[in-house]
DNA sequence: TGCCAATGTTGCGCCAGCGCAATTTTCGCA
DNA sequence: TGCGAAAATTGCGCTGGCGCAACATTGGCA
């Protein structure tokens, strides 16, 4: 088992209320595995007999329908707590999680659960934090996807995109991992051809900058602007 | 301030693991509060001084963009918690709950939150997993908005609300509140004439029952047929 | 009991965005 | 270095369901 020293995580919330000594001692129940890109961590429908802290990289989140309709639920970046199943009582995760890039976690086994929350009870509390944020940024979604125009909701996506996971660089933001068109359609509910034409017209404009797998936001602000209902510059025609 | 009684609570899963004096500990800093049909609980952006469980009644949460396009976020029964905006730390309401027919809460205050789950572990846990089942019924409801037509959708949340609300009469299943046209757009992404239609159209094939607020359901069965996807029977033509 | 505001119904026209398809570009890998 | 598959672009036609509008119905309340 691969041992993790407690500085990679002395900071992160979850450690914070606790003593050195129990931080190692929470630390010696978890193994820290290594996910090549594109590997799945675990898969929906699976048994949920591990929970998990993502220690480096960045995962998405997808969840697929009987019907085989398949949805983007999320992306999580290193410091986020994620395959909680246990905690909300499921027996199986609700969704598959796969590595946008080369990525790190620390495992825990499920069955611990119980016994670590009354040991340490912020963990319960992170998870509840966790799990709550996560509630609001999906209940979001839903007026978004209810309220708005499929443009609007694509800047939306991108901005949240890019705040959780933006590096800077010289032509503005980058948003951090490999992220096709397909999977911003996933995230938007719409399809791969609209957003595609959607960051044709935005790239004319200087507003983003595109690639295979590759998103620059250029100017934040503008796209701020469209996200919020404004008018975009040359894709509307002018009042007559 | 009104006294509870143990056995109003003792059955509901948030109280199952406690000894009875220590219900009664945990029920002697709650309010009993009565709520006539229409009043606010609380409003979406107040300070979020309590937290609740629902006696009896049913409430309807809704929320508001700033631009004025509201959404039902959904329907609380009796025996859920509700209103845990501390417990995910917040500091205001993220949305509003109403009354939709005269009700009865116990409130306590959100001060109290973090000294009550160390005392009652019990009371973490159950938080958990009332937040994390609203996290799969509203990752489910992307999925449906992204995915699904929006007959498919009406179809979807009639099925959920006459299970979480359902009342059986002699006709089929009554949902148990009254409910407007316009609720239903607000919980499926669509619009008030949409839904009207629609629900028109079920009401001359038998599979529905309306009247002003009110929704029966007929026929469940053809009614999770068409929301898995299946034709409806007059409302498209045959094929040529 | 009668009025009024809230709720629901329905016809009509339009358009955002989907579905389909053909083509191009790019990267991973042998 | 070259090949094949994945990703992206773009044109075209169609349609689900929205927006508007006019009207009907119903229940609460004075």
């Amino acid at each position: 088992m691969a041992s993790v020293d407690r500085s990679l995580v002395a900071n992160l919330p979850m450690f914070a209320g606790l003593a050195p000594a129990e931080q190692d001692e929470l630390l010696q129940e978890a193994r820290s595995i290594r996910y090549p890109k594109g590997s799945a961590v675990f898969d929906q429908g699976t048994e949920a007999d591990r929970f998990y802290l993502l220690l480096h990289g960045h995962l998405r989140v997808e969840k697929i329908t009987p019907q085989g309709q398949q949805s983007v639920v999320r992306y999580v970046s290193a410091g986020e707590l994620f395959g909680v199943a246990q905690a909300m009582n499921l027996t199986h995760y609700p969704a598959t999680a796969v590595a946008a890039v080369d990525s790190i976690a620390l495992a825990w086994p499920s069955s611990s659960w119980n016994r670590l929350i009354v040991k340490f009870p912020s963990l319960a509390s992170s998870a509840l934090q966790t799990v709550g944020s996560r509630l609001q940024d999906t209940q979001a979604r839903v007026m978004e996807i209810s309220n708005e125009q499929v443009e609007q909701r694509v800047a939306h996506a991108l901005l949240r995109l890019a705040k959780q996971a933006g590096r800077k660089v010289d032509a503005g933001v980058e948003i951090d991992f490999p992220i096709s068109r397909q999977d911003v359609a996933e995230m938007t509910g719409t399809t791969l051809h609209t957003v595609s034409r959607i960051l044709s017209a935005w790239e004319q404009q200087g507003l983003v900058e595109g690639g295979r797998q590759r998103i620059v936001l250029r100017d934040a602000h503008r796209l701020l602007g469209l996200a919020e209902g404004e008018e975009a510059a040359q894709t509307r025609k002018p009042a007559p």
